[in-house]
DNA sequence: AAACATTATTTGTCACGACAAATAAAAAAT
DNA sequence: ATTTTTTATTTGTCGTGACAAATAATGTTT
């Protein structure tokens, strides 16, 4: 086995990250964003689907329910979505964009877009497509080990 | 701009992060140790060089040094550690091994190997290649933009 | 030498990860 | 119909990100 830290996957791609969501801290304080990463995450879920409830958004965006709950909580603080009891089924809680979120939807993809272009500075087409598969691949081994 | 987030690098990477965090909490749980990743990323240094200080864990870790600080702070109220002024410079924190961590050593390096094998079952010697290489070439990259 | 700048570390605060335990409502079992 | 189980959400606690501000010690300037 090998021992050096640097060559095991897992922390290859933990240091990674961590230096990707530094990055992206970077580009939204620049631009004076007052919104963080995995708050766009939700938001994004629910562009897709308004309406969606605390449960299917943590499963869409594989987080815990617990910090969902609180992530959208920051986010009706802040007025960009609403929160609602479903009536079909009191236990749901249906979360619903307030027009708000329209004025920073643009802001938001910009910086996905200029962090993604700083990471892939160099990396070909092909390298991407050999990169993506293998990162597919290596999630799908986890999530059948986590069960 | 693609706007689909399942295709912008820096979410995969980083939902695979913390799929992968996860997943080595499960490992630590089963085993019962009672320490984590973070924290052994810090031992992995000074097993290397023992003696090192906390800016210095803090570079060779890319952690923040604040967080360093607080984790070193847990590792000596487990007694896997002890902290020590340095003599030349008393602004230096020097952070040494205590006998205890022997104890754990191979735990800590079976869990990694552990996790990495649930990764990449199925990952071809030369996918695991192409992946170091292209993420090499990503955490460059973002190396380079954070200065 | 005294004032100022730099460097190493610490402390505080917030966001979000994990997990466990608590609620509340619906569904299933008896 | 009441009890039990399951499901959806919430609350609490802890570890670790980020960043800013505070300390403390060293270096530099004048």
């Amino acid at each position: 086995m090998d021992h050096n830290l640097e060559n095991i996957v897992n922390h290859r791609i933990s240091t990674l990250a961590v230096l990707m969501k530094r990055q992206v801290f970077n580009i939204i304080a620049r631009k004076e964003l007052k919104i963080t990463p995995d708050q766009w995450v939700v938001l994004y879920f629910l562009w897709q689907e308004n309406g969606l409830s605390i449960g299917e958004l943590a499963k869409r965006a594989k987080k815990d329910f617990a910090n969902v709950t609180r992530i959208v909580e920051k986010l009706v603080k802040m007025d960009y979505v609403t929160k609602k009891k479903s009536e079909k089924d009191s236990r749901v809680c249906n979360v619903f964009l307030q027009p708000k979120v329209e004025a920073i939807k643009n802001d938001i993809q910009n910086c996905w877009k200029e962090a993604s272009d700083v990471a892939l500075k160099g990396v070909t087409q092909s390298e991407q497509k050999q990169l993506t598969d293998i990162l597919i691949k290596i999630e799908n081994n986890i999530l059948l080990d986590l069960e």
